[in-house]
DNA sequence: GTTCTTATTGAGATTGAATCTCAAATGAGA
DNA sequence: TCTCATTTGAGATTCAATCTCAATAAGAAC
């Protein structure tokens, strides 16, 4: 987490007033420091993991206003779990999906946007935001024959 | 339902090894008479009303059939909730989405597919499928002032 | 048509991620 | 330092989806 990432949550937690409590700092520095797509149970885990103690709901309610105030960006990839990214100082950019071990690469094409653009006004939608997830089996996934036991 | 619809049921369930039951033909039936993407609650309440009596089980069971054999398309929009459309001659389309009033629209770009098909290449990746949603405000939306109670 | 076997159904229990509740604790403005 | 609204933690609750299991029914064999 650099210094200017945690200034830009705290402006908005004063912006907001919201409060700036040690628990929202450790969740925001947890997420800020790695580049994975976790889950905010993985986000808790890893927490407990450093002997930092905060709850499960507070995991959650942090990851809303995180969300919500465009500090992360979130992901579902249809298994019913939200899955978080830290967000600040990155370019929109879409998912490349492993359907069999789960790897996550991200992929920016700038054409798509500008199609994106066009569908969107043909059909007099005022957009607001994407999904652009692709699934398949990454080069590894393909090498490797499946287990049978 | 047309005949063929059916037809094609009755084949799968037989290569299946799976039973044509009167509930299975009547989920089926079901979905094919509608354009709507619907949940399994939806789909389930419809034949009630209806008067046709399939347990709510039995029509999850059912969509899960119908969705592993292709014979209905499924999308997930972020809310926790499977939708179901038809599927059998349909064409390959993606989807726009009213983030206010739900209204879903479906579009299909030749283009955007081609795109997809060289991002998956560079990542050495071997494309299975693809999510691709468009959120926005729909014309009348954007039209409808915000009620204030 | 009858019998037999196995799959299917229905009702309710269970799961799991996320949200809610509420008493106790704590920021932060005065 | 005081005050008070906000936040926290723990457990309860929600809700879509799945699972369990006894009762039922499909459909193959005869």
């Amino acid at each position: 987490m650099t210094d200017s990432e945690l200034e830009k949550f705290k402006k908005v937690l004063k912006d907001e007033k919201l409060k700036l409590t040690p628990q929202r700092v450790e969740v925001f520095r947890e997420v800020c420091n790695s580049d994975e797509h976790r889950e905010a149970e993985e986000i808790y885990l890893a927490l407990r993991k450093r002997d930092i103690n905060v709850s499960r709901s507070t995991v959650y309610r942090t990851m809303d206003i995180l969300y919500k105030y465009d500090l992360v960006q979130r992901m579902d990839i249809g298994d019913g779990k939200w899955r978080y990214e830290h967000w600040l100082n990155c370019h929109q950019h879409d998912h490349l999906i492993c359907i069999r071990c789960g790897t996550i690469v991200e992929f920016i094409n700038t054409q798509i946007e500008g199609i994106q653009k066009d569908v969107a006004e043909k059909f007099n939608y005022q957009l607001v935001r994407h999904v652009h997830q692709l699934f398949g089996l990454c080069k590894q996934c393909q090498d490797t024959p499946v287990s049978v036991k």
